[in-house]
DNA sequence: GTCTATATACCGATAGAC
DNA sequence: GTCTATCGGTATATAGAC
């Protein structure tokens, strides 16, 4: 993996770093982001994510107001997270296409096992209706950031020839689509089975002379 | 889409209903698949399940030992089904290429919404802990079959200068996590936005000369 | 600050009426 | 064959002890 997508994942944990205040606050959405995303958020316990994190079932209630009010502030956290990914490998310095690169690497990196629990969470956001209304509202209205954020390079990438001259926003998708896909596999496989680089990743868009 | 495509999506869901006994436990099962992707395992309620189906919420455990059995029974159903349309793709006539193709278009078909729903109850199934353990043995256990069949189909097509000579368990890990990552963006987006075709989804592995 | 104890509510599963 | 009533278990959220 190249250095580029290296640093973009020690950004991306950075900036969620200093969004949390206290450190018990922190240690409540650490192990909550993990719970939820193993179990959901009806399945989750308050016990669970409590015990997880060092402290009695009824000292979270110290900090937060209630389980959906965990679960609401953490898909902010990840929402917020996915748009800045993509804006931090956007405001690297190199040709557009390898800025893509760096980003699809940094998503589909092993290790960062942080940013598969968010987007499982995001995912259960998107697809389950069994969560808070609040939740799926900020996730719906921040959704938008990543395409934002991609489409312009997509476009640069485009007027430079290395991208095929189709619709950004059907590319944008389709990427995303990808990506979302090849996560979860990641999740799912063990460790020696094969997985695609970016290069097979992005062959859909790339330009073929 | 294609005659062929439309063909696999029609046997596919004839097989399910062959599969299922009584005319109750199929309005029970029937409605139990779209509760249970909607809201998850935990998140569903025997009660809306029973309601929907038109019975009260006692009457299902007339048929069903319990929520675990139900939910069991469709991931098995489920699972099948995937192996299913794999195979059947795989015996149509044509070259490989062409039958991975309309297999494409069946999975991504807008209007399957059945196999969405089954895709969605069997991403939860691989991907929650709060899901029975009979059931996640089971799609285990099946989850082989669709590569089993898809395997010696990419190499039929690399044989034929149709698909990139590259490892085809790479190529099918890849294919499913795609198909797997648009399923789920085709029922967040909204029916205006653009769509990749099968032809955007398989340029990486079409050999490109 | 942190924990224990509990009120309150909900749901899965059973038993029994019609 | 279908429904109603209910038991038992469990989880959220609160209140009060240390």
């Amino acid at each position: 993996m190249s250095i580029q997508s290296e640093e973009l994942q020690q950004e991306f944990m950075k900036a969620f770093e200093d969004s949390v205040s206290s450190p018990a606050v922190m240690q409540i959405i650490l192990h909550a982001i993990e719970v939820f995303s193993k179990k959901g958020f009806v399945g989750a316990k308050i016990k669970d994510i409590a015990v997880n994190a060092g402290f009695s079932q009824g000292y979270v209630y110290t900090y937060f107001k209630s389980k959906e009010e965990i679960f609401t502030k953490i898909v902010e956290l990840a929402s917020d997270g996915a748009g800045q990914a993509v804006r931090m490998a956007s405001e690297m310095a190199g040709t557009p296409y390898e800025k893509i690169t760096w980003l699809t690497e940094a998503f589909l990196a092993p290790d960062s096992i942080a940013m598969q629990h968010w987007k499982l969470i995001l995912l259960q956001t998107a697809t389950s209706e069994a969560i808070p209304e609040e939740a799926k509202r900020i996730a719906k209205e921040k959704a938008r950031k990543p395409f934002e954020h991609l489409i312009p390079l997509i476009i640069q990438g485009q007027q430079m020839g290395e991208i095929r001259d189709e619709d950004p926003m059907l590319l944008a998708l389709t990427y995303f689509s990808f990506i979302q896909g090849l996560g979860i596999a990641r999740m799912q496989t063990s460790q020696e089975l094969p997985f695609p680089s970016a290069e097979v990743v992005l062959r859909f868009m790339k330009r073929v002379d």
